[in-house]
DNA sequence: TTGTAGGCGTTATCAT
DNA sequence: ATGATAACGCCTACAA
């Protein structure tokens, strides 16, 4: 509650000096530097933040916009999350999250109101309302994920594709020959978002390379809906031996279900779990042999990518693309004699 | 990035008129007021954020502080910030994720510095530090949970003592004698955490009321553990016919080690789990039975707790138990006979 | 090295 | 009904 010029008085110094030491500004005498840290101290002076945005013209905040309409996130969003504000904390700027229902009204609100310096963006779809709003303002912003023509914009994503196309291979290696592909279906959003949308396309790409017949499935992001896909995957497809799962909601669910109608994991099918944590892995029976999503990573260059757009508009666009990890499971064996 | 100097000479009236037609703090002629808003749409203006602040000595922003160090939140916690962010925006607010490591200079930075307009804690423990800090501070708060003694302080909580109370007097009326308690256990958190702590002391008295047995477990929060501690149930405890489950990370885990050690479940062993989401329940075979945890109304009673101590300070403090509502599931039966 | 003073964009009081 | 203008708290040339 006190002022720069409450503290000034006391300590017998002008309101620049003061400013001085708080910012460290400019050289101040140690003597006088002394005065005033200990008049800041008697009067718990804290810098009041409008008053310094305003002349500034920055905050030092960054917003990371998260989509307030997902029933779930990632179950390594909040990995993500921290990462990305210890980064920014590192760096000198605070991070707040910034739920937003996809409203282009809500985005200029944020970004014109200069509340805050940058835009951070997550669960970016391939077409996304939001980033076009973003483009209309001056506020500086950076993807997680990408559009589908992502030119032109500073984003960092998870190589999906590569991840995908690994599985595949490792799949093949094994002897399987009869691969699905399933991904979440939740109100359309899965049709668009890019890293799913990037995954299909890799799937059906290397399954063509491979000379193998594709076939993706949708099934709802949560455990009932990967039982009664477990059902279906009995009835329609018999001679599946392995799947490429990028539904991590529905996995446990899934794998019950298999069990149930007596399919046998990985004896009878292999999953292989595209960007889940181990945490999601365990959840199912056997715990699934996984690409571990590069969520810390990605939230410590998502910041670093931000923050460079803020402060040096004029470099190259940073544009990162960051491979999933293996993750140990035992979802995976090889294909079974027919 | 138009100010409100630049729309005022654009419609031709002072800059004060424009304050009153954007604020609607007085009346103003209709036509007036129209070209007002014609210079404003034409310039693309938005209030300053920063410049608002500093006059009206509020902001606008409430502070959702949450523990960044937490490994996993609840599963609910989606739901939480999302019906909170959703009651703020309806009440005229901003609500913005804070992440906190629980240090006590991060408070005091973000109150201090007049930021946000009010305070809302989630993960309260019995001891606080942050709660601390904030009582030191003039910046309304309030919590999600309690600390120990929270008499002065403004809160909303879940209600699990009275949840664990009816799941054992469930389990009791269908025969249960042998009821176990367990608990999450990771880096100390949950011996301190309000709610679980809270659950326990009810647990201990209610069995005790009932002339039972009471033993507590804890396991680490997450899938391994729960597999681990199958084992452990069927060495250790082989005459327990029931569970009260506090640890919904562990649940999936849990089930499968039973499943593994030919325990059925309910058949052999009920489970109750204690505010835990649909979604997480679902996740176990057999689906648990359970008791949903509020989420969505704690963050909305949350927010309104908040508004009204920045507001009026004066009131009464608002003090609110919700409790859990029952939930579908599969994993409770009537004792098994020895 | 330190002080003076104008300005950042809005709000709100007090005139007119 | 509208206009002038003094805050709000801080930053930063420019002066001294």
């Amino acid at each position: 509650m006190a002022t720069m010029q409450q503290v000034a008085e006391r300590a017998g110094v002008s309101i620049a000096t003061v400013s001085f030491v708080v910012n460290g500004s400019k050289k101040v005498l140690p003597h006088t530097r002394e005065r005033v840290e200990a008049a800041m101290r008697e009067l718990g002076y804290s810098r009041n933040h409008a008053g310094s945005a305003l002349a500034r013209g920055r905050t030092d905040i960054i917003a990371l916009l998260y989509p307030a309409f997902e029933r779930n996130l990632s179950g390594t969003a909040m990995t993500f999350f921290t990462s990305a504000a210890d980064r920014a904390r590192e760096r000198g700027y605070t991070l707040v999250l910034w739920p937003a229902h996809n409203e282009a009204a809500e985005i200029t609100e944020l970004t014109a109101s200069g509340l805050v310096d940058g835009v951070l963006l997550m669960e970016v779809q391939l077409e996304d309302g939001r980033v076009d709003r973003l483009k209309e303002g001056r506020t500086p912003f950076a993807l997680i994920g990408r559009t589908q023509d992502p030119e032109g914009m500073a984003w960092v994503d998870v190589d999906f594709a590569s991840s995908v196309e690994t599985a595949i291979e490792e799949l093949v290696a094994l002897g399987h020959t009869s691969i699905l592909y399933i991904s979440g279906a939740t109100e359309k959003r899965f049709v668009a978002h890019g890293g799913v949308a990037r995954a299909r396309e890799s799937y059906l790409q290397t399954m063509a390379q491979s000379g193998l017949t594709a076939t993706t499935l949708t099934c709802g992001e949560n455990s009932a809906a990967g039982r009664l896909l477990a059902a279906e995957l009995v009835e329609h497809h018999p001679d599946a031996t392995a799947i490429i799962l990028m539904n991590e909601h529905a996995a446990p669910g899934l794998a019950i279900g298999l069990a149930q109608h007596g399919v046998r994991v990985p004896d009878d099918l292999s999953i292989i779990s595209i960007g889940t944590s181990a945490h999601m892995a365990s959840m199912a029976e056997p715990v699934l042999t996984h690409m571990d999503s590069p969520a810390a990573e990605l939230g410590r260059l998502g910041v670093d990518a931000i923050i460079e757009r803020i402060n040096e508009p004029d470099r190259p666009l940073p544009q990162t693309l960051i491979p999933c990890t293996p993750g140990e499971g035992a979802s995976v064996a090889r294909a079974p004699r027919r």
